[in-house]
DNA sequence: GCTTGACCTCAACCAATGTTCAACTTCTAG
DNA sequence: CTAGAAGTTGAACATTGGTTGAGGTCAAGC
């Protein structure tokens, strides 16, 4: 052994930059800029202070997106992205599908009751919220 | 004929106040000055610029409360409830029913797609927007 | 050495949907 | 008639999800 082995983190896998991802993931680089500030992407950050991404990045704004597409906030989505790491297992991202789809049934399931109320021949300024 | 007759309007209808309006129709005065505001409803102005609604101001509120839920803004409410007015009879509410069940149909339907989307067995972050 | 492009931060702005506050005015009941 | 409850306005604030712009830095190519 000749050399120290850094076992927690290979700096080398941030090479993405601020563009790559947002290319990649589809959404505009401010949009990146803002879902790293709310903890759903982490950056290293280069000597000259720039944001360097793991190649996880895109994945995980797109899984971003559809958890907004269910109705999940940021801060929710945050809150869900922060049980997956790069080398968790398939399991893990399996939970995560889990709760976005209990999310949309659950929108689902409040839609469809309102449109039972809107269907039940009960005059509009009836229905309760 | 002794007294000039006014068909047009007969302004004794407004009557309510805004807390009135609030109480009946289960919002805060605030929002029943917001949605006047953005022409949801009515007012009629006393001597010293007082609101008076019409009785049918808590009705049209709360509409516009499940047209939110279906997902409407208040700028499209303000646009379905304009063509409902208090002498509209039964089949123009009718429509304006219709329009919320079509609108609340399409929304359970993109996020059905959503659901199918995450049931499909498709890796999460290689979902479309 | 200089220009160019990509990046940085921070603040301001946008739209939607209200709420809250201050400073007044009006209405109503006794 | 007068006190107190209730109404008025406009501005500011809050929240969510970003976008835009000013002003500054950094690295690379000519």
């Amino acid at each position: 052994m000749t050399a120290p082995v850094r076992v927690t983190k290979d700096e080398s896998v941030f090479t993405m930059t601020v563009r790559d991802v947002a290319d990649q993931s589809g959404v505009a680089e401010s949009a990146v800029r803002f879902y790293e500030r709310h903890g759903l992407v982490e950056a290293a950050r280069t000597r000259g202070n720039q944001r360097r991404f793991a190649p996880d990045a895109p994945c995980r704004i797109k899984v971003a997106r559809v958890a907004q597409r269910v109705g999940l906030t940021v801060r929710e989505i945050g809150a869900v992205l922060s049980e997956v790491t790069p080398d968790s297992t398939p399991d893990v991202w399996a939970r995560v599908g889990d709760r976005l789809v209990a999310e949309a049934r659950e929108r689902i399931r409040r839609l469809q009751e309102t449109l039972d109320d809107l269907g039940s021949g009960q005059r509009l300024c009836e229905i309760d919220d």
